[in-house]
DNA sequence: ACCTGAACACCGTTCAAGT
DNA sequence: ACCTGAACACCGTTCAAGT
């Protein structure tokens, strides 16, 4: 059972940075992250966290990664089903993507925010582009089942998934009007079905 | 002349924080941004900026709020003399948007991320609905003249300004896929245009 | 391999004091 | 009214040294 024993050094220390810093990042916001603070919360000295990281840079490039991975497993698998028709894939999907933009948001506003260093922002861009493939997909399934315009999926697609993600987007910011929380996200799927309808 | 008399004090200290301010948002990104290097560059005391702004979050609460009175002065300007048609009015502001997006990515990023702090959110989410009634009236407009579907104008308009909106935020965030340089945004203009026309 | 402890050069914020 | 200068409690990052 040396599973409890008290190690001198942690056991995931990587991990266990993550997962704090998006406690810390949910409760007190990305100004108040402070790796010195994280590493008195995990009890190690303030210097250990750079073996994981390169810089404080370098762990929110990592969590804004952990952000599309989550986000990429729980809506592949809320495909699983739901329903048969486009309308009703499309709708879970929004509805989804809603709801993980609300109970992560200040994640999301990470995962979306420019990054000013070029080289970590290639593996960024491919993880989001593994997400919003799932919509890219989902166009092409209702092509097949003529339910969707013709066209090249990543084309179709894209203002498809550009409205969802403003939606998602405004939700997040605070910048949605009142009378959203009543229709907003029907008003949006309505009006995605008549964007990408057959001609 | 004693306008270009050195004074003691500054001018106008205030203005001169938000101008520098962004700038080096601009040039050097958010994390770069310190209220001390702000007194230096401008040759005042680190001291002095907390005379206009309580804190860092005032100071950038207010730069974003320059961003939305800046974005609604220069789209509402654009609405003059664009053509008279719904389509022609609506290409012309989804392109000023995304341009305005493009050319100050750091500071849109800024205007939509979010605030923790409650009440100064309020005057960044009035100065943002200035802007966002922009789409709204075009969208009055649109119906007046027959070309755009019947309902509430906050309601048709909500989806087409989430679409132009993820559309910009996307490619403020460097996540528009490569291909969408060429078709992206006559996609999504003709997306919203299929979106809002007339049942 | 992984972490510590000290050191360095920075921060944001506050506050008495100056003009 | 507006700013200074000193002080305080923090940061991020680096690096020799420990285990």
């Amino acid at each position: 059972m040396h599973t409890r024993t008290r190690r001198y050094h942690h056991g995931d220390l990587r991990a266990a940075l993550l997962t704090r810093a998006e406690d810390t990042l949910r409760e007190k916001g990305p100004a108040a992250l402070s790796l010195r603070e994280l590493a008195r919360d995990l009890g190690v000295s303030h210097a250990a966290p750079s073996r994981h990281f390169k810089d404080k840079q370098a762990l929110l490039d990592a969590l804004a990664l952990t952000g599309f991975e989550r986000l990429t497993a729980v809506l592949g698998a809320s495909r699983d089903g739901v329903g048969e028709t486009f309308a009703e894939r499309l709708d879970a999907m929004v509805r989804a993507y809603v709801g993980f933009a609300r109970e992560n948001a200040e994640l999301l506003d990470l995962m979306y925010s420019i990054k000013h260093d070029p080289e970590a922002s290639d593996a960024l861009r491919e993880a989001e582009q593994r997400w919003s493939d799932l919509v890219v997909r989902l166009i092409g399934e209702g092509q097949a089942q003529g339910q969707v315009r013709e066209g090249p999926m990543e084309r179709v697609g894209l203002p498809v998934f550009a409205t969802l993600h403003g939606y998602a987007d405004l939700a997040v910011a605070g910048m949605l009007p009142p009378e959203a929380d009543e229709h907003g996200l029907d008003d949006v799927i309505a009006f995605i079905l008549r964007g990408s309808a057959p001609a």
